[in-house]
DNA sequence: CTAGACTTCAAACGATTGTTTGAGAGTTTT
DNA sequence: AAAACTCTCAAACAATCGTTTGAAGTCTAG
């Protein structure tokens, strides 16, 4: 951690990734988060303002690339001549998938979100929606489109629950080990067709 | 809350139950606890020795009954002719979904539950796996038999991942309300429905 | 080379944290 | 009625929190 090739803001946001994942945003404090990155403590009021700007520039780092890439394969299932659930649902995970099975600071990304659902924090829940809420919004709608039989309201709070259940996995996946003689590629493969069965069952009626 | 009738020890319980769920354990100060339980601050000290032996009791007034219910239940689906996945998981989730839709602090504890789950605090592992250890022995015991083609390293992975999923699903729950029309009873039972095939989707090969 | 902007630094700010203290009230036991 | 025990209380403890300050350092443009 804190490699000095990096600039101060890239290894104060390093840090406070992975402690905000090991102690979340409370439990981990601008103290621990500067040392950790070997720079000065007023570093991080210098260069975010406060620790709450801190915090959405984590998620921002990572959600920017993660959500362009659901909204990207998004896009591609449904140019499909019959897209089905698990296509919407595979453009959802797949993204995220590859997120919590990096090694460089991915996994220790989707730990934070893991997180940021459990804490059902107000302010961060204001801030993701504001800027990630159309990317759930396009998905709402093809979901809706593949799940006719649920009310409006059924299906959101379906997707909430499936989405924090999902986020869940994903962060736990990155903790566990592939199987000896089974290939990075082979193991993703088959985690992302788990967790596609896994949610469809929880999706359809 | 902090209902008079109740003694100070267990008015400090619920009031620290509620504000865990809602602000975590880092995040909810003693301070906040007895002031929502109006008792004096030293109280939790002098009733609990710690704040982290405080957070032990919120979490075994509710995990003695919940993890005996569970057990109950699994020597119940056992003791039928042919056992399947679906009876055992419902033995695993029933008890812990009357818990979530119960008004008087359960569904907060089951938010609480979620955020230990997210935690992956060691110190609060050690202390479910010492005193609950042997639940999750006896159903992941069950769940080998019904899934002999799982070797016993990705069994393990995949209880700890549905485990916490159904958790987090679960937690969720507390806040949903019931469609209109639809009895207590009867939005209980198909959202069991729903989490069993959600949880046999993701353990079945 | 120097003026000015940008960045880092040690030190301190007031506020809040978990915990301890010792006095006092209330209850039970002797 | 005295002694012993249980519980509550306000006050203070050192430690740590996020944030601010002003000086020192580094860099770049003129």
């Amino acid at each position: 951690m804190a490699d000095l090739r990096f600039s101060t803001k890239q290894r104060i946001l390093g840090a406070a990734e992975d402690l905000f994942a090991r102690r979340g945003f409370a439990g981990a404090s601008l103290r621990q988060v500067t040392s950790a990155a070997k720079v000065n403590l007023a570093a991080v009021n210098y260069h975010f303002g406060s620790k709450d700007r801190l915090i959405e520039e984590v998620f921002r780092r990572r959600l920017d690339e993660l959500n362009a890439g659901r909204l990207k394969a998004l896009k591609q299932a449904l140019a499909k001549p019959e897209p089905k659930l698990e296509d919407v649902l595979a453009a959802f995970i797949k993204p995220a998938l590859e997120l919590s099975l990096d090694r460089e600071g991915g996994s220790a990304f989707v730990r934070v979100l893991a997180r940021a659902y459990a804490e059902h924090n107000e302010r961060l829940r204001k801030f993701l929606s504001d800027n990630y809420g159309h990317v759930l919004k396009e998905f709402a709608v093809a979901f809706a489109k593949q799940l006719p039989q649920l009310g409006k309201e059924e299906l959101y709070w379906r997707l909430d629950i499936v989405a924090g259940a999902l986020t869940y996995a994903m962060a736990d996946f990155g903790v566990i080990k592939r199987r000896s003689g089974q290939s990075e590629r082979e193991f993703r493969e088959r985690a992302a067709e788990h967790l596609i069965r896994f949610a469809a069952a929880g999706l359809r009626e």
